[in-house]
RNA sequence: UGGGGCGUAGCCAAGUGGUAAGGCAACGGGUUUUGAUCCCGUCAUGCGCAGGUUCGAUCCCUGCCGCCCCAGCCA
């Protein structure tokens, strides 16, 4: 028996599971439930997946159960493709969820009871004043608020408006609900906060039963409380909600006293992980849309062949913790590379051809020779690949005067063909420009398979495809959409954009197999990287995405020179 | 100058009153029919700074400094 296959996988350890197990422990809480409660105001992207795995892992972790719940309190910015986005991404994602949907506004009705309830205790009560008003009132960060003269309403008159409120008597805006807490408060979410506004706005779920919305302040932690969940967690940005948070519990007859516990979000380096600002991306045409492969969206990430394990492992490896950081882009490459190093089969495609004709190899004559499919996984097999007289090759693998490092194709040097035979170049065909188009070379016959009889070695080993048998295809590649570190930081994040985040090229030569390749199946093109096709890809005309090039520190190191 | 948080290597981070895990990156070496992978090694006398308590402090105390969030009828 294979002890690495039985033992017990490893617990996880930051303050919340620790928090948790605690919680369970010493009988704080009898059961264990959390929530992902995504607004539907835009596609999920991968700082939501952290959210996702910290939710839905701490769920499975300690035999609980997670809500997806869809946070729909203002239907002037939500839309139901959203909604159906957001449960995409979520089931690919893979994280145990099992396809159950919950909404704030299944429980419109109950926020509604529990508001009459709290003007009932003379703790909420119907503002006139206007949004600019309210904001003057409200003071600043050092001055302490005033308060409204509506703060002094009695209840009766306050329930009645509130009603009136909700039979859409009152023009958007005109007026709203507030708590009654404090206005000198130093925590401005405690200066009487707004619970209630009139929003008239067609809702993708409850149309236009209501005029009133709650905010979210009023409906997140009453919803955390009808449905079960013990630990809301959400991020830092939340902290200073706490306290109406836990005042709100304590006022209302909530079936349940949830707690809430916030962790940082994540940042990464060359992106930029806002909403509101991949939702301008969108709209202004900076990309071909939410699903565009270099978005740092679920949905981008996965049309460009990123495995959802991948997005997985590379939340595991984050932690969860109070700091703000930013991790940096490599992290998540690496966890890219890794599953699809094991998985992906080897395949040979030359992006940017040059032709060679191999002079001595008989013409017309064809030969298959066999290919490893995947050293890393001999049950992967091998495959026939067709060689035969004029092959391409790398325009990047001929160097006319290259130094004695350049392990590849240059006059008079030899190198082996993968899987095929060992060649040497000899003679150089340029047009009138001056430009490279052709190689010629000879093969050693008593090569094939790409070993030497006589022991001779040779320091490179090139792709290459039958030029007679090639695939032609277009190849988009990805390079981050932001050439900065940190786009955030710019004054104007569009001006930041990278300019060459996509590099799109044609007449791309692929061997032949490649033409069968299903979708979603991500190969490496041998000495490349990782590739998947297109959902614009056609019959007439293939289309691959790099999903993500291979470590090269040959590049590298010629970079540094 | 109000309130709430956070500061351990280039990055993400664990950690404990007893002498700083791990991952990514980087660098050096080995293997290699992918300049990939894989393997081996190096990488904080130091835990924001300054004092104090203590036999001993990254961990406790005090005072500073720096960074982030909050003045939506967004979430």
């Amino acid at each position: 028996m294979n002890t690495e296959d039985t033992a017990a996988p490893e617990e996880v350890h930051d303050f919340i599971r620790d928090r948790v197990r605690g919680d369970l422990a010493n009988g704080t809480v009898d059961h264990l439930a959390t929530r992902f409660p995504p607004e539907p105001n835009g596609y999920l992207h991968i700082g939501h997946a952290k959210s996702i795995c910290l939710n839905f892992g701490v769920a499975q972790e300690f035999g609980g159960h997670c809500n997806l719940r869809f946070d729909d309190t203002n239907p002037a910015k939500e839309d139901q493709e959203f909604i159906d986005a957001i449960q995409a991404d979520v089931k690919w994602l893979d994280v145990g969820w099992d396809g159950d949907v919950k909404y704030t506004s299944d429980n419109f009705e109950k926020l509604y009871e529990w508001a009459e309830h709290l003007i009932g205790k003379g703790l909420a009560y119907i503002e006139d004043l206007s949004a600019d008003e309210m904001r003057e009132y409200r003071g600043t960060l050092t001055e302490p608020g005033r308060e409204s003269p509506s703060r002094s309403r009695s209840v009766d008159e306050n329930l009645d408006l509130f009603r009136r409120m909700r039979a859409g008597e009152f023009e958007d805006g005109a007026r709203v609900l507030r708590a009654r807490i404090d206005m000198a408060a130093g925590n401005i979410n405690l200066r009487d906060p707004v619970l209630y506004r009139i929003v008239r706005a067609p809702h993708p779920r409850t149309g236009d039963a209501w005029c009133i919305y709650p905010t979210y302040d009023f409906a997140h932690g009453q919803t955390d409380a009808m449905e079960g969940v013990t630990h809301s967690l959400c991020t830092l940005e939340f902290e200073d909600h706490r306290p109406l948070y836990d005042w709100l519990i304590e006022n209302l007859p909530v079936p349940a006293r949830p707690r809430q516990y916030e962790f940082s979000r994540l940042n990464m380096t060359h992106s930029i992980l806002s909403k509101r600002l991949l939702t301008q991306l969108v709209a202004d045409g900076h990309v071909a849309g939410w699903d565009d492969p270099r978005m740092p969206t679920v949905s981008g990430l996965r049309r460009r062949g990123v495995p959802a394990s991948a997005i997985r492992d590379f939340i595991s490896r984050l932690s969860i913790s109070k700091n703000e950081g930013t991790v940096e882009a490599a992290m998540l490459e690496h966890c890219i590379r890794d599953p699809l190093n094991d998985s992906a089969l080897r395949r040979m495609g030359v992006l940017r051809p040059l032709k060679v004709v191999i002079e001595n190899y008989p013409e017309g004559q064809i030969e298959e020779v066999d290919a490893v499919n995947n050293p890393r996984d001999e049950t992967a097999g091998t495959r026939k690949v067709p060689f035969c007289r004029e092959i391409y090759v790398e325009r990047d693998d001929f160097m006319e005067d290259a130094p004695k490092k350049f392990f590849r194709l240059s006059l008079g040097r030899e190198v082996r063909l993968r899987a095929a035979y060992f060649v040497t170049c000899t003679d150089v065909i340029k047009d009138d420009a001056g430009e490279v188009i052709e190689l010629r070379c000879t093969y050693d016959p008593e090569t094939r398979g790409g070993d030497s009889p006589d022991g001779r070695k040779v320091k490179g080993t090139l792709h290459w495809v039958s030029a007679q048998h090639a695939v032609e295809a277009e190849v988009r590649l990805y390079n981050p959409l932001f050439a900065d570190e940190n786009p955030g930081a710019a004054e104007d994040f569009v001006s930041a954009l990278n300019p060459d985040s996509l590099e799109v090229l044609t007449g791309c030569k692929l061997e032949p197999v490649l033409a069968d390749i299903p979708a979603g199946e991500v190969v490496q093109f041998e000495r490349l990287g990782y590739f998947c096709t297109d959902p614009d890809a056609t019959a007439e005309n293939p289309v691959f995405n790099r999903t993500v090039g291979l470590r090269d520190s040959f590049a590298k190191a010629m970079a540094k020179k």
